[in-house]
DNA sequence: TCGAATCCCGATTAAATCAATCGGAATTTG
DNA sequence: CAAATTCCGATTGATTTAATCGGGATTCGA
């Protein structure tokens, strides 16, 4: 279980939208930096913006922005937003009899992971990292 | 962020073994019956004996058993056993110095749920699930 | 009106990972 | 010894991931 390049780099780049919110368009060249490849990170704003929460503006002095206030974002939107939906559940099989057990147990305890971890990730916003609020 | 047939295989296996737990040798054959692959399910079961979760017997009457009760045995163990260690962190590049902030704060932000995330996969048991307590 | 700066976007590639199988070796029982 | 089993490295094929490419559309300012 773990968080692909897309969701690290997606954090990043909101991250620094969220530095600089209110401080007009920020270029893509400005949010990818040295730090992340600029193409793929164009790729990836594209999904956060088509998900709503970021908006562009184009032409010359164009850039991203936030859509809305960072305490309104969370990581666990951006995640669904570039890597989908976290989803540990679905039984391995599509069986629809279970010969271990009539009914497959381990179903409820990737719906029940899921709901816990998604809870994390909802409850965790831009702004909330910004002040490093509950992270100690 | 999912968790991948490796992870739910294992899982099923181990419940499997976890039901059938004081009966002796459970052969391959009936671990994977008719819902998982056989010889993938073999690797895994190599895995979990190499992670000291299962034990086996050779020759002909043998098999796999849990090594320890039902309650000893972690969801989070099987998962890092079969699918390596959860691992959300580290700076999605190497670079030492973040033009972003100074200091990369999504690092933090990725110990930080790992940390969480961990704490449900290693709190949950065989035998929690077993009695289907805490997913209510 | 033109050119530069920017976002937009589908297509493609290359590498990595995943799921699964193969072929046989080693072990134990009867 | 034969049968039933675990063990295990190698290989394959499919999928996913990370990233680039190539060009199109939009806007601003001179």
């Amino acid at each position: 279980m773990k968080v692909s390049a897309r969701g690290k780099y997606a954090l990043m780049a909101m991250m620094y939208l969220a530095e600089k919110n209110g401080d007009g368009p920020q270029s893509l060249r400005s949010v990818a930096q040295d730090l992340l490849p600029e193409q793929y990170t164009e790729q990836l704003l594209g999904s956060l913006r088509k998900a709503g929460l970021v908006s562009t503006t184009r032409g010359v002095l164009g850039g991203y922005n936030l859509s809305r206030p960072p305490a309104e974002i969370s990581v666990g939107q951006i995640l669904d937003a570039t890597e989908g939906p976290v989803s540990l559940s679905s039984c391995a099989t599509d069986e629809p009899s279970c010969p271990h057990t009539g009914k497959c147990r381990t179903q409820k305890v990737w719906e029940y992971l899921t709901d816990r971890i998604n809870g994390l990730l909802y409850g965790l916003s831009l702004q909330d990292i910004l002040d490093s609020k509950e992270m100690e």
